[in-house]
RNA sequence: GGCGGGUUGCCCGAGUGGCCAAUGGGAGCGGACUGUAAAUCCGUCGGCUUAGCCUACCCAGGUUCGAACCCUGGACCCGCCA
Protein backbone atom coordinates (compact mmCIF):
# COMPACT_ATOMS: atom_id res chain seq x y z
CA UNK A 1 0.00 0.00 0.00
CA UNK A 2 1.19 3.51 -0.52
CA UNK A 3 2.03 5.50 2.23
CA UNK A 4 -1.45 7.58 2.94
CA UNK A 5 0.63 10.82 3.44
CA UNK A 6 2.97 10.70 0.25
CA UNK A 7 -0.45 9.96 -1.45
CA UNK A 8 -2.12 13.36 0.18
CA UNK A 9 1.21 15.21 -0.80
CA UNK A 10 0.84 14.31 -4.25
CA UNK A 11 -2.46 14.97 -4.63
CA UNK A 12 -1.94 18.79 -2.85
CA UNK A 13 -3.92 17.59 -0.16
CA UNK A 14 -1.44 19.04 2.67
CA UNK A 15 -1.74 22.60 3.70
CA UNK A 16 -0.19 22.21 7.01
CA UNK A 17 0.29 19.64 9.59
CA UNK A 18 2.31 19.16 13.04
CA UNK A 19 5.31 17.37 12.97
CA UNK A 20 5.00 15.56 9.85
CA UNK A 21 8.05 13.13 10.37
CA UNK A 22 6.19 12.20 13.75
CA UNK A 23 2.84 11.50 11.91
CA UNK A 24 4.22 9.80 9.33
CA UNK A 25 5.84 7.57 11.87
CA UNK A 26 3.13 7.28 13.72
CA UNK A 27 0.84 6.14 10.32
CA UNK A 28 3.70 3.74 9.68
CA UNK A 29 3.37 1.63 12.95
CA UNK A 30 -0.08 0.66 12.65
CA UNK A 31 -4.06 1.79 12.27
CA UNK A 32 -4.84 5.07 13.93
CA UNK A 33 -7.56 6.65 14.73
CA UNK A 34 -8.47 10.38 13.39
CA UNK A 35 -11.22 12.68 13.29
CA UNK A 36 -12.79 15.53 11.02
CA UNK A 37 -15.95 17.41 12.26
CA UNK A 38 -19.01 18.61 10.47
CA UNK A 39 -21.03 21.85 12.06
CA UNK A 40 -24.73 21.65 11.46
CA UNK A 41 -24.60 25.56 9.96
CA UNK A 42 -26.79 23.89 7.61
CA UNK A 43 -29.30 21.23 6.42
CA UNK A 44 -26.92 19.99 4.79
CA UNK A 45 -23.37 19.13 3.54
CA UNK A 46 -21.52 21.15 0.19
CA UNK A 47 -19.41 20.57 -1.85
CA UNK A 48 -16.90 22.36 -0.02
CA UNK A 49 -17.65 20.22 3.13
CA UNK A 50 -16.56 17.03 -0.08
CA UNK A 51 -13.08 17.39 0.93
CA UNK A 52 -12.71 16.73 4.28
CA UNK A 53 -15.46 13.95 3.53
CA UNK A 54 -13.31 12.12 1.46
CA UNK A 55 -10.14 13.01 2.81
CA UNK A 56 -11.57 10.94 5.88
CA UNK A 57 -12.28 8.24 3.64
CA UNK A 58 -8.73 8.14 2.05
CA UNK A 59 -7.26 7.66 5.87
CA UNK A 60 -9.62 4.79 6.25
CA UNK A 61 -9.22 3.17 3.09
CA UNK A 62 -5.43 3.10 4.17
CA UNK A 63 -6.43 1.28 7.04
CA UNK A 64 -6.70 3.59 9.46
CA UNK A 65 -9.92 4.15 11.98
CA UNK A 66 -11.98 7.59 11.17
CA UNK A 67 -14.52 9.09 13.37
CA UNK A 68 -16.98 11.54 11.54
CA UNK A 69 -17.95 14.27 14.49
CA UNK A 70 -21.38 15.57 14.06
CA UNK A 71 -20.66 18.75 16.26
CA UNK A 72 -24.53 19.04 17.55
CA UNK A 73 -22.98 21.62 20.44
CA UNK A 74 -20.40 23.30 18.70
CA UNK A 75 -23.37 23.91 16.31
CA UNK A 76 -25.27 25.64 19.00
CA UNK A 77 -22.40 28.18 19.23
CA UNK A 78 -21.15 28.79 16.05
CA UNK A 79 -17.60 29.11 14.47
CA UNK A 80 -15.83 32.29 14.30
CA UNK A 81 -12.79 31.08 11.93
CA UNK A 82 -12.77 32.96 8.71
CA UNK A 83 -15.91 34.75 9.58
CA UNK A 84 -15.79 39.04 9.64
CA UNK A 85 -18.93 39.37 11.61
CA UNK A 86 -21.11 37.56 14.71
CA UNK A 87 -23.08 35.57 13.32
CA UNK A 88 -26.76 35.10 14.70
CA UNK A 89 -27.45 31.74 16.40
CA UNK A 90 -29.91 28.92 15.29
CA UNK A 91 -32.44 27.20 18.00
CA UNK A 92 -31.83 24.46 19.55
CA UNK A 93 -34.42 22.61 17.38
CA UNK A 94 -33.16 23.46 14.27
CA UNK A 95 -29.64 22.15 14.72
CA UNK A 96 -30.74 19.26 16.64
CA UNK A 97 -32.52 18.88 12.94
CA UNK A 98 -29.69 19.59 11.16
CA UNK A 99 -27.73 17.12 13.00
CA UNK A 100 -29.63 14.16 11.98
CA UNK A 101 -29.45 15.00 8.27
CA UNK A 102 -25.82 15.85 8.70
CA UNK A 103 -25.14 12.30 10.30
CA UNK A 104 -26.89 10.97 7.36
CA UNK A 105 -24.68 12.37 4.76
CA UNK A 106 -21.45 11.43 6.56
CA UNK A 107 -22.09 8.29 7.17
CA UNK A 108 -22.40 7.21 3.43
CA UNK A 109 -18.46 8.58 3.08
CA UNK A 110 -17.16 6.00 6.03
CA UNK A 111 -17.45 2.72 6.62
CA UNK A 112 -18.98 2.08 10.06
CA UNK A 113 -18.46 -1.71 9.87
CA UNK A 114 -16.88 -3.47 12.24
CA UNK A 115 -15.41 -0.58 14.28
CA UNK A 116 -13.46 0.59 11.15
CA UNK A 117 -14.78 3.93 11.41
CA UNK A 118 -18.06 5.69 14.00
CA UNK A 119 -19.65 8.81 14.24
CA UNK A 120 -19.59 10.72 17.18
CA UNK A 121 -22.02 13.97 18.22
CA UNK A 122 -19.90 16.35 20.45
CA UNK A 123 -23.12 16.89 22.58
CA UNK A 124 -23.08 13.87 24.04
CA UNK A 125 -20.08 15.07 26.20
CA UNK A 126 -20.88 18.32 26.19
CA UNK A 127 -24.34 18.54 27.00
CA UNK A 128 -23.95 16.77 30.57
CA UNK A 129 -21.22 19.02 31.25
CA UNK A 130 -21.75 21.93 33.80
CA UNK A 131 -20.23 25.25 33.47
CA UNK A 132 -17.76 24.95 36.35
CA UNK A 133 -16.81 22.05 35.39
CA UNK A 134 -15.88 23.34 31.52
CA UNK A 135 -14.49 26.60 32.97
CA UNK A 136 -11.63 24.58 36.00
CA UNK A 137 -11.06 21.96 33.39
CA UNK A 138 -11.02 23.08 30.21
CA UNK A 139 -10.75 26.77 30.24
CA UNK A 140 -7.91 26.89 32.75
CA UNK A 141 -5.62 25.76 29.91
CA UNK A 142 -6.21 28.67 27.54
CA UNK A 143 -4.22 31.90 28.40
CA UNK A 144 -6.24 34.68 27.38
CA UNK A 145 -3.59 36.53 25.90
CA UNK A 146 -2.89 33.50 23.52
CA UNK A 147 -6.20 33.04 22.73
CA UNK A 148 -6.09 36.95 21.84
CA UNK A 149 -3.22 36.63 19.68
CA UNK A 150 -5.20 34.17 17.56
CA UNK A 151 -5.61 35.98 13.79
CA UNK A 152 -9.42 35.03 14.14
CA UNK A 153 -9.91 36.81 17.16
CA UNK A 154 -7.09 39.56 16.04
CA UNK A 155 -9.46 40.44 12.96
CA UNK A 156 -12.49 40.96 14.79
CA UNK A 157 -11.44 42.88 17.82
CA UNK A 158 -10.56 45.30 15.05
CA UNK A 159 -13.46 45.76 13.08
CA UNK A 160 -16.84 44.07 13.99
CA UNK A 161 -16.12 42.75 17.94
CA UNK A 162 -17.07 39.60 18.85
CA UNK A 163 -19.00 37.61 21.72
CA UNK A 164 -18.30 35.64 24.66
CA UNK A 165 -20.03 32.61 22.99
CA UNK A 166 -17.91 32.57 19.84
CA UNK A 167 -14.75 33.26 21.88
CA UNK A 168 -14.90 30.41 23.42
CA UNK A 169 -15.47 28.12 20.75
CA UNK A 170 -12.13 26.89 19.81
CA UNK A 171 -12.15 25.55 23.56
CA UNK A 172 -15.35 23.69 22.58
CA UNK A 173 -13.86 22.19 20.00
CA UNK A 174 -10.58 21.37 21.53
CA UNK A 175 -12.28 19.58 24.43
CA UNK A 176 -13.50 17.41 21.33
CA UNK A 177 -10.21 16.01 20.31
CA UNK A 178 -9.14 15.62 24.40
CA UNK A 179 -12.43 13.71 24.69
CA UNK A 180 -11.92 11.46 21.61
CA UNK A 181 -8.63 11.19 22.52
CA UNK A 182 -9.44 9.66 25.94
CA UNK A 183 -12.12 7.16 24.43
CA UNK A 184 -10.25 6.16 21.41
CA UNK A 185 -7.39 7.13 21.48
CA UNK A 186 -7.73 9.45 18.49
CA UNK A 187 -4.04 10.93 17.73
CA UNK A 188 -4.55 13.38 14.36
CA UNK A 189 -7.25 15.58 13.85
CA UNK A 190 -8.32 16.72 9.99
CA UNK A 191 -9.64 19.77 8.58
CA UNK A 192 -9.69 22.53 5.94
CA UNK A 193 -7.20 25.12 6.31
CA UNK A 194 -9.15 27.44 8.22
CA UNK A 195 -9.24 25.33 11.11
CA UNK A 196 -5.86 25.16 11.74
CA UNK A 197 -6.33 27.10 15.00
CA UNK A 198 -8.33 25.27 16.22
CA UNK A 199 -6.68 22.21 15.66
CA UNK A 200 -3.87 22.35 17.27
CA UNK A 201 -5.59 24.14 20.39
CA UNK A 202 -6.65 20.43 20.67
CA UNK A 203 -3.50 18.97 20.01
CA UNK A 204 -2.05 21.43 22.30
CA UNK A 205 -4.65 20.49 25.47
CA UNK A 206 -4.17 16.80 25.34
CA UNK A 207 -0.63 17.41 25.73
CA UNK A 208 -1.02 19.72 28.25
CA UNK A 209 -3.91 17.83 30.42
CA UNK A 210 -2.95 13.92 29.04
CA UNK A 211 0.64 15.06 28.36
CA UNK A 212 -0.42 12.85 25.17
CA UNK A 213 0.75 13.55 21.75
CA UNK A 214 -1.63 14.40 19.29
CA UNK A 215 -1.55 15.73 15.18
CA UNK A 216 -3.32 17.99 13.30
CA UNK A 217 -3.35 18.54 9.30
CA UNK A 218 -5.04 20.91 6.84
CA UNK A 219 -6.30 20.60 3.53
CA UNK A 220 -6.25 23.67 0.78
CA UNK A 221 -8.75 26.29 0.58
CA UNK A 222 -10.22 25.06 -3.14
CA UNK A 223 -10.23 27.94 -5.03
CA UNK A 224 -11.47 29.00 -8.73
CA UNK A 225 -8.86 30.12 -11.61
CA UNK A 226 -11.73 32.89 -12.36
CA UNK A 227 -11.44 33.98 -8.96
CA UNK A 228 -14.88 33.21 -7.88
CA UNK A 229 -15.80 30.83 -5.27
CA UNK A 230 -15.11 27.55 -5.22
CA UNK A 231 -19.31 25.29 -4.85
CA UNK A 232 -21.11 28.50 -5.09
CA UNK A 233 -23.56 28.94 -8.70
CA UNK A 234 -22.49 32.73 -10.52
CA UNK A 235 -25.18 34.01 -7.99
CA UNK A 236 -23.84 32.74 -4.91
CA UNK A 237 -26.08 29.62 -4.47
CA UNK A 238 -24.21 26.58 -2.56
CA UNK A 239 -23.84 23.45 -4.51
CA UNK A 240 -25.20 21.11 -1.59
CA UNK A 241 -24.94 17.33 -1.49
CA UNK A 242 -28.25 17.24 -0.46
CA UNK A 243 -30.48 15.78 -3.76
CA UNK A 244 -33.33 17.87 -2.32
CA UNK A 245 -31.58 20.84 -2.43
CA UNK A 246 -29.20 20.32 -5.46
CA UNK A 247 -30.31 18.16 -7.84
CA UNK A 248 -28.22 15.32 -9.12
CA UNK A 249 -28.31 16.93 -12.35
CA UNK A 250 -27.09 19.79 -11.43
CA UNK A 251 -24.33 18.38 -9.21
CA UNK A 252 -23.06 16.57 -12.30
CA UNK A 253 -23.24 19.90 -14.41
CA UNK A 254 -21.69 21.55 -11.56
CA UNK A 255 -18.38 19.18 -12.13
CA UNK A 256 -18.80 19.17 -16.02
CA UNK A 257 -18.28 22.70 -16.14
CA UNK A 258 -15.25 22.78 -14.25
CA UNK A 259 -12.54 25.60 -15.61
CA UNK A 260 -9.95 23.45 -17.81
CA UNK A 261 -7.51 25.18 -15.60
CA UNK A 262 -8.76 23.98 -12.51
CA UNK A 263 -10.12 20.46 -13.44
CA UNK A 264 -6.52 18.52 -13.16
CA UNK A 265 -6.29 20.41 -9.53
CA UNK A 266 -10.10 18.88 -8.60
CA UNK A 267 -9.13 15.34 -9.79
CA UNK A 268 -5.98 15.57 -7.66
CA UNK A 269 -8.02 16.64 -4.73
CA UNK A 270 -11.20 14.96 -4.65
CA UNK A 271 -10.83 11.63 -7.23
CA UNK A 272 -10.03 8.48 -6.31
CA UNK A 273 -8.26 7.35 -9.16
CA UNK A 274 -4.88 6.10 -9.28
CA UNK A 275 -1.94 8.54 -10.14
CA UNK A 276 -1.42 7.33 -13.44
CA UNK A 277 -5.16 7.54 -14.29
CA UNK A 278 -5.14 11.28 -13.37
CA UNK A 279 -2.18 11.89 -15.01
CA UNK A 280 -3.86 10.41 -18.34
CA UNK A 281 -7.02 12.49 -17.95
CA UNK A 282 -4.10 15.91 -17.27
CA UNK A 283 -2.44 14.81 -20.67
CA UNK A 284 -6.25 14.49 -22.44
CA UNK A 285 -7.27 18.02 -21.00
CA UNK A 286 -3.84 19.54 -22.46
CA UNK A 287 -4.26 17.61 -25.73
CA UNK A 288 -8.21 17.60 -26.49
CA UNK A 289 -9.35 19.86 -23.87
CA UNK A 290 -13.41 20.16 -26.29
CA UNK A 291 -13.65 17.09 -25.12
CA UNK A 292 -13.28 17.87 -21.18
CA UNK A 293 -12.24 13.95 -20.51
CA UNK A 294 -11.51 15.47 -17.30
CA UNK A 295 -14.52 16.65 -16.44
CA UNK A 296 -16.32 14.11 -17.35
CA UNK A 297 -14.42 11.95 -15.40
CA UNK A 298 -14.45 13.96 -12.65
CA UNK A 299 -18.39 14.93 -12.91
CA UNK A 300 -19.17 10.98 -12.96
CA UNK A 301 -17.17 10.06 -10.14
CA UNK A 302 -18.28 12.42 -8.26
CA UNK A 303 -21.88 12.06 -8.83
CA UNK A 304 -21.65 8.53 -8.35
CA UNK A 305 -20.11 8.94 -4.80
CA UNK A 306 -22.71 11.48 -3.60
CA UNK A 307 -25.66 10.28 -5.25
CA UNK A 308 -25.32 6.68 -6.47
CA UNK A 309 -24.65 5.23 -9.61
CA UNK A 310 -27.98 4.61 -10.96
CA UNK A 311 -28.98 8.51 -10.47
CA UNK A 312 -25.53 9.34 -12.18
CA UNK A 313 -26.41 7.38 -15.35
CA UNK A 314 -29.74 9.18 -15.14
CA UNK A 315 -28.19 12.60 -15.46
CA UNK A 316 -25.47 11.17 -17.58
CA UNK A 317 -28.04 10.21 -20.43
CA UNK A 318 -30.06 13.24 -19.90
CA UNK A 319 -26.97 15.46 -19.90
CA UNK A 320 -26.30 13.67 -23.41
CA UNK A 321 -29.79 13.75 -24.67
CA UNK A 322 -30.35 17.51 -24.20
CA UNK A 323 -26.99 18.74 -25.25
CA UNK A 324 -26.85 16.60 -28.25
CA UNK A 325 -26.39 17.25 -31.71
CA UNK A 326 -28.83 15.87 -33.00
CA UNK A 327 -32.88 16.27 -33.59
CA UNK A 328 -34.43 16.77 -30.10
CA UNK A 329 -37.61 14.57 -32.00
CA UNK A 330 -35.44 11.99 -32.75
CA UNK A 331 -35.02 11.02 -28.90
CA UNK A 332 -37.46 8.33 -28.01
CA UNK A 333 -40.14 9.11 -25.59
CA UNK A 334 -39.09 7.58 -22.43
CA UNK A 335 -35.23 9.28 -22.89
CA UNK A 336 -36.52 12.23 -23.65
CA UNK A 337 -38.62 11.86 -20.47
CA UNK A 338 -36.35 10.37 -18.05
CA UNK A 339 -34.29 13.51 -18.95
CA UNK A 340 -36.46 16.22 -18.21
CA UNK A 341 -37.03 14.44 -15.14
CA UNK A 342 -33.99 15.90 -14.61
CA UNK A 343 -33.95 19.50 -15.33
CA UNK A 344 -35.93 22.24 -13.31
CA UNK A 345 -39.13 22.04 -14.84
CA UNK A 346 -43.07 22.73 -15.00
CA UNK A 347 -46.00 20.63 -15.96
CA UNK A 348 -48.94 22.28 -17.13
CA UNK A 349 -52.54 20.84 -18.19
CA UNK A 350 -55.25 22.82 -20.29
CA UNK A 351 -54.03 25.26 -23.01
CA UNK A 352 -50.72 26.33 -23.01
CA UNK A 353 -49.27 29.11 -21.96
CA UNK A 354 -47.13 31.48 -23.30
CA UNK A 355 -43.13 30.87 -23.91
CA UNK A 356 -42.43 33.25 -21.40
CA UNK A 357 -44.67 31.86 -18.87
CA UNK A 358 -43.27 28.76 -19.35
CA UNK A 359 -39.73 30.00 -18.99
CA UNK A 360 -40.96 31.59 -15.49
CA UNK A 361 -42.53 28.77 -14.35
CA UNK A 362 -40.01 26.21 -14.42
CA UNK A 363 -37.60 28.93 -12.70
CA UNK A 364 -35.08 29.35 -15.92
CA UNK A 365 -35.68 33.29 -15.19
CA UNK A 366 -36.39 34.76 -11.93
CA UNK A 367 -39.88 37.02 -13.57
CA UNK A 368 -41.37 37.45 -16.93
CA UNK A 369 -39.58 40.26 -17.32
CA UNK A 370 -36.63 38.52 -17.60
CA UNK A 371 -38.21 36.17 -19.57
CA UNK A 372 -39.13 38.60 -22.07
CA UNK A 373 -35.60 40.40 -21.89
CA UNK A 374 -34.33 36.78 -22.55
CA UNK A 375 -36.62 36.38 -25.58
CA UNK A 376 -35.81 40.15 -26.98
CA UNK A 377 -31.70 39.02 -26.79
CA UNK A 378 -32.01 35.98 -28.65
CA UNK A 379 -31.56 33.45 -25.46
CA UNK A 380 -34.80 31.61 -25.76
CA UNK A 381 -35.67 28.42 -26.98
CA UNK A 382 -38.18 25.82 -27.18
CA UNK A 383 -37.17 22.38 -28.64
CA UNK A 384 -33.54 23.82 -29.44
CA UNK A 385 -35.60 26.59 -32.10
CA UNK A 386 -34.77 30.29 -31.44
CA UNK A 387 -37.84 32.17 -30.01
CA UNK A 388 -38.06 35.71 -31.75
CA UNK A 389 -41.41 36.55 -30.41
CA UNK A 390 -42.04 37.78 -27.04
CA UNK A 391 -45.76 36.71 -27.47
CA UNK A 392 -44.70 33.19 -28.89
CA UNK A 393 -47.64 30.62 -27.36
CA UNK A 394 -46.47 26.96 -28.42
CA UNK A 395 -48.89 24.81 -30.13
CA UNK A 396 -49.79 21.36 -29.92
CA UNK A 397 -47.28 20.92 -33.06
CA UNK A 398 -44.58 21.88 -30.88
CA UNK A 399 -45.23 19.12 -28.15
CA UNK A 400 -42.92 16.61 -28.42
CA UNK A 401 -44.51 13.33 -28.47
CA UNK A 402 -47.52 14.66 -27.59
CA UNK A 403 -46.70 16.21 -24.24
CA UNK A 404 -43.27 17.16 -24.03
CA UNK A 405 -41.49 20.52 -24.46
CA UNK A 406 -37.30 21.28 -23.92
CA UNK A 407 -36.77 24.64 -22.83
CA UNK A 408 -33.55 26.74 -22.72
CA UNK A 409 -32.09 29.93 -21.72
CA UNK A 410 -28.85 30.58 -23.28
CA UNK A 411 -26.39 27.93 -23.82
CA UNK A 412 -26.86 25.75 -20.93
CA UNK A 413 -29.98 26.38 -18.63
CA UNK A 414 -32.34 23.99 -19.69
CA UNK A 415 -36.07 23.18 -18.13
CA UNK A 416 -38.72 20.92 -19.47
CA UNK A 417 -42.69 21.13 -19.80
CA UNK A 418 -44.44 18.47 -19.22
CA UNK A 419 -48.20 18.63 -21.29
CA UNK A 420 -50.39 16.62 -18.90
CA UNK A 421 -54.40 15.97 -19.61
CA UNK A 422 -56.65 17.52 -17.35
C1' G B 1 -21.76 62.71 27.50
C1' G B 2 -20.57 66.80 23.49
C1' C B 3 -20.04 67.95 18.15
C1' G B 4 -20.36 66.40 13.22
C1' G B 5 -21.35 62.87 9.11
C1' G B 6 -24.20 58.99 7.04
C1' U B 7 -28.49 55.33 5.67
C1' U B 8 -30.09 55.03 -2.39
C1' G B 9 -31.58 49.22 -6.58
C1' C B 10 -27.72 42.26 -5.50
C1' C B 11 -22.88 45.14 -3.86
C1' C B 12 -20.11 49.80 -4.18
C1' G B 13 -21.62 54.56 -5.19
C1' A B 14 -23.72 59.51 -7.81
C1' G B 15 -28.02 62.33 -7.34
C1' U B 16 -30.06 67.48 -3.02
C1' G B 17 -37.98 69.77 -5.45
C1' G B 18 -40.29 68.21 -11.60
C1' C B 19 -36.25 66.14 -17.45
C1' C B 20 -35.46 59.93 -11.66
C1' A B 21 -37.05 53.32 -11.97
C1' A B 22 -32.79 57.00 -10.51
C1' U B 23 -25.32 58.64 -13.71
C1' G B 24 -21.08 55.34 -13.07
C1' G B 25 -18.47 50.75 -11.59
C1' G B 26 -18.80 45.54 -10.04
C1' A B 27 -21.69 41.09 -9.92
C1' G B 28 -25.63 38.69 -12.66
C1' C B 29 -28.04 37.68 -17.36
C1' G B 30 -28.09 37.39 -22.98
C1' G B 31 -25.32 37.69 -27.68
C1' A B 32 -20.75 37.20 -30.78
C1' C B 33 -16.27 33.86 -30.67
C1' U B 34 -15.76 28.70 -28.75
C1' G B 35 -15.87 23.36 -26.33
C1' U B 36 -22.16 23.25 -21.95
C1' A B 37 -14.30 26.12 -21.01
C1' A B 38 -11.43 30.77 -20.27
C1' A B 39 -10.30 35.61 -22.03
C1' U B 40 -12.30 39.54 -24.99
C1' C B 41 -16.01 42.61 -27.23
C1' C B 42 -21.33 44.11 -27.53
C1' G B 43 -25.99 44.39 -25.23
C1' U B 44 -28.98 44.09 -20.89
C1' C B 45 -29.97 44.64 -15.86
C1' G B 46 -37.30 46.55 -10.16
C1' G B 47 -42.11 44.21 -11.28
C1' C B 48 -46.60 43.66 -14.16
C1' U B 49 -52.32 42.31 -17.41
C1' U B 50 -45.76 46.49 -20.72
C1' A B 51 -47.40 52.94 -26.08
C1' G B 52 -49.48 52.18 -19.82
C1' C B 53 -49.51 50.93 -14.79
C1' C B 54 -47.58 49.43 -9.91
C1' U B 55 -43.79 49.26 -6.21
C1' A B 56 -39.15 51.55 -4.78
C1' C B 57 -34.14 55.77 -2.56
C1' C B 58 -33.93 53.40 6.46
C1' C B 59 -39.19 53.97 9.04
C1' A B 60 -43.60 57.13 10.23
C1' G B 61 -45.92 61.64 9.50
C1' G B 62 -45.96 66.60 7.08
C1' U B 63 -45.12 70.83 3.33
C1' U B 64 -46.05 71.07 -2.11
C1' C B 65 -49.73 70.86 -8.13
C1' G B 66 -45.30 67.62 -7.61
C1' A B 67 -40.22 64.79 -2.88
C1' A B 68 -34.88 60.04 -3.10
C1' C B 69 -34.16 65.30 -2.65
C1' C B 70 -37.53 70.27 2.02
C1' C B 71 -39.72 69.94 7.40
C1' U B 72 -40.94 67.02 12.10
C1' G B 73 -40.34 62.64 14.90
C1' G B 74 -38.05 57.72 15.26
C1' A B 75 -34.39 53.63 14.29
C1' C B 76 -29.63 52.15 12.99
C1' C B 77 -24.42 53.13 11.49
C1' C B 78 -19.81 55.94 11.40
C1' G B 79 -16.07 59.71 12.63
C1' C B 80 -13.89 63.56 16.07
C1' C B 81 -13.69 65.34 21.16
C1' A B 82 -14.54 63.76 26.51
Amino acid sequence: MTDILDDLAWRGLITQSTDLDDLRAMLASGPVTLYCGFDPTAPSLHVGSLMQLLTLRRFQQAGHRTIGLVGGATGLIGDPSGKSAERTLNSEEVVAGWVEQIRKQVSRFLDLTADRGLIVSNLDWTGPMSAIEFLRDIGKHFPVNRMLARETVKSRLDTTGMSYTEFSYVLLQSLDFLELYRRYDCRLQTGGNDQWGNLTAGADLIRRVEGGSAHALTTPLVTRADGTKFGKTAGGETYWLDPELTSPYAFYQFWLNADDRDVSTYLKYFSFRSHEEIEELEKATSERPAARAAQRALAEELTTLVHGAEETQRVIAASRALFGQGDLGELDERTLGSALAEVPSTTVSGPLPPVVDLLAATGLVGSKSEARRTVAQGGAYINNVKVTDEAAVPDQGDLLHGHFLVLRRGKRNIGGVTVVSE
